[in-house]
DNA sequence: CTACAATTTAGATGAAATTCGAAATAGGAG
DNA sequence: CTCCTATTTCGAATTTCATCTAAATTGTAG
């Protein structure tokens, strides 16, 4: 069930910030790494589960290597809420 | 911040389950806990986090405790997935 | 009031997740 | 080839989570 990793990968709020960042751009891992106060083995451990659950895909290009948003995962979970009664109502 | 809880919430394949069932009906925190192989205090724990994160609601009625779905919790994480770029997409 | 049924709370335990520092890898640059 | 930089992988320490049993709570019935 995909939903499951969907969910465990955005259930932490520096897997969900390392999302809001690449809504911007493109960014290498030690740019990314930047924006916390993680060590870079921290967060390329965020990088691999963000990467497993297909929210991120990645790119090298020389030694460094830029990650990209995938945001059609997201369909399942919406899915779920929808069929839950969730999703966007009118009013 | 209610995101950080709603995912906490929904992160377990019981408490998703449990929103499941609550989707048909409103029951009791016996009759919930009869669809799971867990103890009774297992299923009450779960029913907490659901409580908390306000995505259930409660319903007392002799010494019976009914629950019920509160979808507007959602609202939310639709919101912060949307503004991601994962909505609905057109095609 | 007493006894019972439904549910929750408390405390303990094992498993999973997050973090770090150190070591390993990969790929230029000189 | 050798060094350096970017990034990941590994192993250990710490924290958080899910689960159980046992005990407490709440409220109904008799």
């Amino acid at each position: 069930m995909a939903l499951n990793e969907t969910l465990k990968a955005i259930n932490d709020p520096v897997r969900r910030a390392i999302l809001d960042l690449l809504k911007t751009s493109d960014w290498t891992a030690g740019e990314i790494a930047a924006n916390f106060d993680l060590a870079p083995a921290t967060v390329s451990y965020h990088l691999k589960l963000l990467r497993e659950a297909g929210l991120i895909t990645l790119n090298k290009d020389k030694n460094f290597i830029y990650y990209s948003l995938n945001l059609s995962v997201f369909e399942e979970l919406l899915g779920w809420i929808y069929a839950l009664g969730g999703g966007p109502h009118d009013r």
